[in-house]
DNA sequence: TTTGCCCCTCACATGGATGTGAGCTTTTAG
DNA sequence: CTAAAAGCTCACATCCATGTGAGGGGCAAA
């Protein structure tokens, strides 16, 4: 039988994602990112998981926890009228944290730079 | 004799700052945050010891280790020729790694901003 | 003096993603 | 067929800022 969606194994998910094989294991283990499982128990997942680790790694490094992606991910799966106001709300109010978290992020960016400034200053006098 | 500066202890440093007086103890055990002890051995700050620990914050919320903060603030108390090469790289290294983080931020907002808007506009079917 | 509050140190706990290693099975390449 | 490479599970370790609690001292108001 030919393998429409060619799969390929946890290893190899890795070297495509840069995530390691572990964290791939643990956001199994978090209901993130599901995996077929061959008779002898090994993983393989379809091209679609490349995209969805990234994904998982960007909300990741945004703040959110994996309990929140999970939360989020049904939305991404299944935009669907069953969509509940609570992850809708819940999406929003995410994106707001992310904002005011951006907006803070770019105001200790003008501090450094205002450090490295007159650092940079103070040296011109030597 | 008259304080100059009326110093505060570490229960008022902690509730103008918002900061727990465990992490400004965990501040000094790190070199990040100095303090003047009075003879019973209890810690004094100055008014300028608030403006620090926001800055301190800061950093942490910007990614940065208490290490790596340890380093800056050096150059921030003394803008000198003394400030190395090495020091300046430093800044200047967290500056881009800043903005980088920043940027992807950015992006994962608009991933979120796309997500709500297709939930919406699910909704809207109904 | 007693009461109450703040401070001190020491040290163990927490959370969340990830690292690491043991012990064992499956797959693959020679 | 055999050995290397890759998977599996389980479970303990790590990092880092912070929480928490024990046990005890300092100091002001009643």
């Amino acid at each position: 039988m030919v393998q429409v969606t060619p799969s390929m194994r946890i290893g190899e998910l890795s070297r495509r994602t840069g995530v390691s094989v572990r964290s791939l294991r643990y956001y199994e283990e978090q209901g993130l990112l599901a995996s077929e499982r061959s008779e002898s128990g090994q993983r393989h997942y379809d091209a679609a998981a490349v995209e969805r680790v990234a994904f998982i790694q960007r909300m990741f490094s945004a703040g959110l926890s994996s309990r929140t992606v999970a939360d989020l991910l049904p939305c991404m799966d299944r935009p669907s009228h069953e969509t509940s106001d609570a992850a809708l709300e819940r999406m929003a109010e995410e994106r707001d944290r992310l904002s005011a978290y951006i907006v803070e992020l770019l105001q200790t960016r003008d501090s450094l730079d205002e450090l490295i400034g007159t650092n940079r200053a103070h040296r011109a006098t030597l």
